[in-house]
DNA sequence: AACGCGCTTGCGACCAGTTGCGACAATAGA
DNA sequence: TCTATTGTCGCAACTGGTCGCAAGCGCGTT
C-alpha cells in the first residue's frame, strides 16, 4: 500500500538533491528520523532518535538542521502554547496548513484544517498586500472532554 | 482626551485587586511599565524599565510575573515568527485579537483585525467542541514594500 | 583516483527562560 | 499595633537554543 505522497520517506533527501543541498551523515539521519515520526517531536527527542543512527550527532547540528528545514518550508515549528515548557515542536509540513489546538488542561493536541482559515489567509493576502510564506495558528483552552 | 478603556492606565493594577492577587513593589513597577508600552516588549527590555522604577527587580521576578499576567489572559506572548531570534515578546491584550505579520526581509511588524478570523474561532469552538481561551496567529512573509 | 575549495560539524561559551529554596514582606485577624 | 500565615522575592543552578571558531568532510574538477 503505498503512502500518500507527501509521506513518501525519502522526500527530504529527494528536496535536499534537488535543491543543490550538501547531503551528510548527519542530515541523512536526523531527515530519516523526520520522515518516520507519526508524532510531533521535540528538539531532545530528535537528537536521542538521530544518534541512534549515527552516533556522533551534535545537538547544534540538530537545531541547524531544523532551522535549514525551516527555511526552505519543509517542516513547521510549533510550541503548542509551551503546554509543556519552553520547548519547541517540529512536523513535517504536508499539503494544507493545519490549526494546533492545545487543551490547557489534559495537554491532548488535536489538528483541525478548515476552510475559513484558507479564506483568512486569502483576505491577509489581499487586504494587506503581503505575501504569506509561513503561517502559524495555536490555540489553548479546554477540550470536549475537559470542559465540563 | 480620555484614552481608550482597555488603555486606562493603573487598568492591570485594578485587575489585581479585583481577583486578591496581591500587590508589590516590584509587580508594580512591573505593571507600570506594560501599561505604559506603546510597542512589543521583550523580556530583557521590560526588565531594564522596570529596574528604572524599582531596582531591586530581579530577571525571575520578571519571568513569574509574565506568566502570572498570561493566566489571568492580561497580556498576549508572542515570538513574531522568531525574526529577531529565539526570544518572545508581551503585549497587553486588548478587546480584539488581531493578528500579528512579520516581514521576513525588512523585519516589520504589522497588526490586522478581522471578521474572519472571529468566524474561524467560532467554527472551531462548534466544530471541535472546544472552549478557546487563547490563540495566537502569527504570519511570516513579505510585505508589500519588500515583495517587488 | 586524488585534489582542493568551501560548506558543515563539534565544541565550548554564551543568551533566554525556569525552578527549588531559604529569607522576607503583604495582608488578615487579634 | 503586633503577630501569624502564606505568597513572593532573590539567588544560584539548570535546561533549551544559538554562535564563533578551528578541524573535517562532501563533492565537482581534473
Amino acid at each position: 500500500m503505498p503512502l500518500p505522497q507527501t509521506e513518501m520517506p525519502g522526500r527530504l533527501q529527494a528536496h535536499f538533491a534537488e535543491r543543490g543541498i550538501r547531503m551528510t551523515e548527519q542530515r541523512r539521519a536526523i531527515l530519516r528520523v523526520m520522515e518516520t515520526a507519526t508524532k510531533h517531536l521535540d528538539a531532545a527527542q530528535l537528537l536521542r532518535r538521530a544518534q541512534k543512527l549515527d552516533a556522533g550527532v551534535d545537538r547544534s547540528t540538530v537545531y541547524r538542521t531544523l532551522q535549514l528545514l525551516k527555511r526552505h518550508g519543509l517542516i513547521d515549528e510549533l510550541d503548542l502554547m509551551h503546554i509543556h515548557g519552553e520547548g519547541h515542536y517540529y512536523e513535517r509540513k504536508l499539503n494544507r496548513d493545519h490549526i494546533h489546538m492545545a487543551c490547557l488542561r489534559c495537554g491532548k493536541i488535536m489538528e483541525f484544517v478548515s476552510d475559513i482559515f484558507e479564506k483568512l489567509k486569502g483576505q491577509v493576502e489581499k487586504d494587506c498586500r503581503f505575501r504569506i510564506v509561513v503561517s502559524r495558528l495555536e490555540i489553548g483552552g479546554y477540550c470536549a472532554g475537559c470542559s465540563k
